[in-house]
DNA sequence: ACGAAATTTTACCATCCGGTCAGTTAAAAA
DNA sequence: TTTTTAACTGACCGGATGGTAAAATTTCGT
């Protein structure tokens, strides 16, 4: 048996998005890249956004599931927080569609207002919480003082994101180059 | 006399692709936001793209010229450095609307295909050319030995334009945290 | 095999959107 | 004063778009 409709309908979306972003694909080209009938599209999916917001939480799924996927499998902090990096170019590299779709819609996403969608909030909320969890391996890095302590995380975690993830709109820079100079600037001097 | 019309579409453009990126804008709303009609609109600018080209070229105009403007008065290249990333802060703080509106199309800009539209191709360079000027200013930095000569300058551009950039979407980031790392980090050890 | 529920298709609708155009106003040039 | 040119208006067009309703078809438990 193929695969299921729903999880046609969701890849296709995932691509879809990734390459035109969420106003510059309509629901028709959605379904016919997926091979189904535009009306089974709202069957699943009842609002556009119901669509975009499943791509958009199955993304950063995906992202932070292989992000910290060999995290567990280290005692010390530092090794811990190179294998995040280094899974995390190898996600950049591999999955460069997701990383797209992520790169493109943040803008929208991050920049949702409270009291205007309630389900873009939630989209909102999912990316800082899978910020949160690189924050917080930070944090107890510098607890161990296996990093430098008076590195702000936040702000680190946030140049890690930031900078690994639009490498996918820069072919030119080189992916262990910034892992290179991100682990240099961690240890201690 | 009041503003000029075709000055008075341009910013109200800015405003609007600032908050709703170039597919959830409509013409209309950028007319009426500018307090002109929409066929006054098309007049001045033929294709939606084109208003949208002006005022890209205008925003990376901007943020250029006040990021260099301090740096010549500078003759250490390490001052310089400094100056600009200050600068650069300055201008997330101050002109929200100009860095969310780069935020919100970098990744369509830079992902525009090559053989595709001429005239996003033409929008990717400029923005291409302003990052080359970071470059290089690294390189002399390093040249000088005032940076460490074996960090990778166009990595680290990205990084700093990247990380910076994406500040306006975070309030809760410190932007002088930010500085004070990124200095930290250039300097030699 | 049968009926009910789930799924898919067909046809449709109301709205919006980029863009055009014929024509008007106003100011500059002659 | 007459003519010309630039700036502006409002009405309109064709196509696309998000979304719906109902019929047709498939799936599946009994």
């Amino acid at each position: 048996m193929g695969k299921k409709t729903k999880e046609k309908i969701l890849e296709a979306a995932k691509r879809a998005f990734a390459k035109k972003g969420f106003n510059g694909v309509s629901v028709e080209e959605i379904a016919s890249m997926a091979g189904v009938n535009k009306a089974v599209v709202f069957y699943y999916f009842p609002k556009k956004e119901d669509l975009f917001a499943a791509v958009w939480e199955s993304s950063i799924d995906e992202l932070e599931e292989h992000i910290f996927k060999d995290v567990e499998g280290e005692s010390l902090y530092i090794r811990k927080i190179k294998k995040l990096l280094r899974s995390y170019i190898d996600f950049v590299r591999n999955r460069k569609e997701i990383m797209k779709l992520i790169e493109r819609e943040k803008a929208s996403v991050l920049d949702s207002d409270e009291e205007n969608d309630k389900i873009r909030l939630k989209l909102k909320n999912r990316y800082r919480s899978f910020v949160g969890r690189i924050i917080s391996l930070l944090n107890e890095a510098k607890r161990r003082k296996e990093v430098d302590s008076d590195l702000p995380s936040k702000e680190v975690a946030g140049i890690i994101t930031d900078s690994i993830g639009s490498m996918v709109f820069h072919p030119d820079v080189s992916p262990e180059m910034i892992e290179k100079v991100v682990l240099r600037f961690l240890g201690r001097r």
